[in-house]
DNA sequence: TTATATGTTCACAAATATATGAACTTATGT
DNA sequence: ACATAAGTTCATATATTTGTGAACATATAA
């Protein structure tokens, strides 16, 4: 069902470590290492996250020797997050202007 | 922490019946009761997946008497699940490509 | 060959999210 | 006041997701 597919792909944006993973790569393509050390979760949690993100088709990844290199699978996914964000703020601000009201 | 809150967004939309109802109701306001028979989810459940993404903004409610109507806070969320889903179905694309080759 | 470094996978415990039905609140009609 | 209809809330059983450390596979180096 089209639905749960669309869901699976949102699920794997739903987690703090991953939209942090998201925001870092932007542009850039980087090295497991680097995603780790910036992170500071454990190896096989980053491991599990990046995993779910690729098989959901937010990432892609390429093998290099013993290295592993993540990227956004196209800008859109950029996109979609800065909307959330958006939708975020848009909240943030309107319950900050409530309590100006009191 | 912005990630969490930011996650906790991406959250809200995590869902199929969710994205149905965000799908149902693009432009325009439905009441529970046209939101209960067009998804056919008990009325308990789905109130809860409603005040779900009331609470973390992506829907506004207006309670009218006895009746409850719903809306997108902002384009914006039609917007971001516009985008995921092409992720998805670029992804899709791609495993039929795969397909073909073989 | 042996050792080492890099990620991945696995098993399992803990935390979260979801579905369900009953109880509840509130507005409206009689 | 009483009954009814519309949603909401609550308790709780089930399902799903997450974090952890150990085991594993694989590429490279000594």
């Amino acid at each position: 069902m089209i639905y749960q597919l669309h869901a699976d792909v949102c699920k794997a944006l739903a987690h703090a470590i991953r939209i942090e993973i998201i925001d870092m790569l932007g542009e850039s393509e980087l090295g497991f290492r680097e995603i780790l050390e910036k992170t500071g979760v454990a190896k096989s949690s980053l491991s599990q996250h990046l995993s779910v993100m690729v098989e959901k088709g937010i990432l892609t990844q390429r093998k290099e020797g013993l290295n592993s290199y993540f990227k956004l699978s196209t800008p859109k996914v950029s996109e979609a997050c800065q909307l959330m964000r958006e939708v975020l703020v848009d909240r943030l601000e309107k319950t900050q202007d409530l309590l100006k009201t009191l």
